[in-house]
DNA sequence: TCAATTTAGATTGCGCACAATCTAATTGTC
DNA sequence: GACAATTAGATTGTGCGCAATCTAAATTGA
């Protein structure tokens, strides 16, 4: 009962499993976008936010949570403080009740230009060629949606 | 000031960013584990933990942070909840006592015998061939050397 | 028209991630 | 041996991620 049980050779090591891949280069890049975005006062998340927004506001706390794969549990207190920040505004659809639309704020509209450089920063952080991450991109691209419709039919 | 602002040709869109991408299959990875493990009554960064158990106990806590990327800070309490659930033993070193080491109990050694299953259900769901994965995990894992050396010098 | 169902968000509760700070133990230097 | 510097973990506070639940508004349809 005091230690020392023996490894397991059946059992693939942390390293060799693709998923414990994607989690570390998921924290890595949250480590390299951290100092970068904190001189806009944004988060990794905010920021994806405010990439939606500057693609076109007015869109609805559902597509952004689709466009996110986030729900409103998540989304609500971000956007929340995204306001308390001044940086967008929160309001209730007319026509629809239910929904509530986002909009930037001036304030919010004029952070993207203090954001422009934020992609090529990181870009040449990692280094690559535009083809492999190309490439890169595709591939994970095509394990997301295997993995979520595999997810889906169990 | 009322809504509709001007798309950014400039700005990438969230879907062609490499950072999104990995975001998202972190995403959609965790919603494949999460029913998966929610049997071995584990969460998915809890199962990494146990990976690295089953491959030799006895390890301390700042051994598992630096195999993990993850500090004290999210390793405490997550470890204070395997121990809460009888998975493992937390033990302060005699010979150096800042130390805490990790032993499985017989029943987080019994549970490997559950968890032997896991990485292959997941292989299956994401269906691509060995090499492909294995050139994938390759790919990962120079962004992620790449970002921690340029996160580091910064 | 009015009751049942569906839909959009908000709320609550739990767990992960991390910065900042704190304590205690160890090491290095004199 | 005494004392500064380092190291290992623990603690606190903030924010993300998600399941479960709740409310209110819209839609359906008998």
């Amino acid at each position: 009962m005091t230690g020392q049980k023996v490894p397991d050779p059946a059992q693939p090591r942390l390293e060799e499993q693709l998923c414990f891949a994607i989690y570390q280069a998921g924290h890595a890049f949250n480590r390299m976008y951290r100092p970068v975005l904190a001189e806009l006062g944004l988060t990794y998340p905010q920021y994806l936010v405010m990439l939606v927004l500057w693609d076109g506001d007015g869109v609805t706390v559902k597509a952004i949570g689709e466009r996110m794969m986030l729900d409103s549990g998540t989304l609500t207190p971000l956007l929340k403080r995204l306001e308390v920040a001044g940086l967008v505004r929160r309001e209730r659809d007319r026509e629809d009740e239910r929904q509530v639309r986002l909009y930037l704020t001036g304030e919010g509209d004029a952070l993207r230009e203090k954001g422009r450089c934020v992609p090529e920063t990181i870009g040449c952080a990692i280094g690559h060629t535009a083809e492999r991450n190309q490439n890169l991109l595709a591939e994970l691209s095509a394990l997301r949606d295997a993995l979520l419709k595999a997810a889906d039919q169990a």
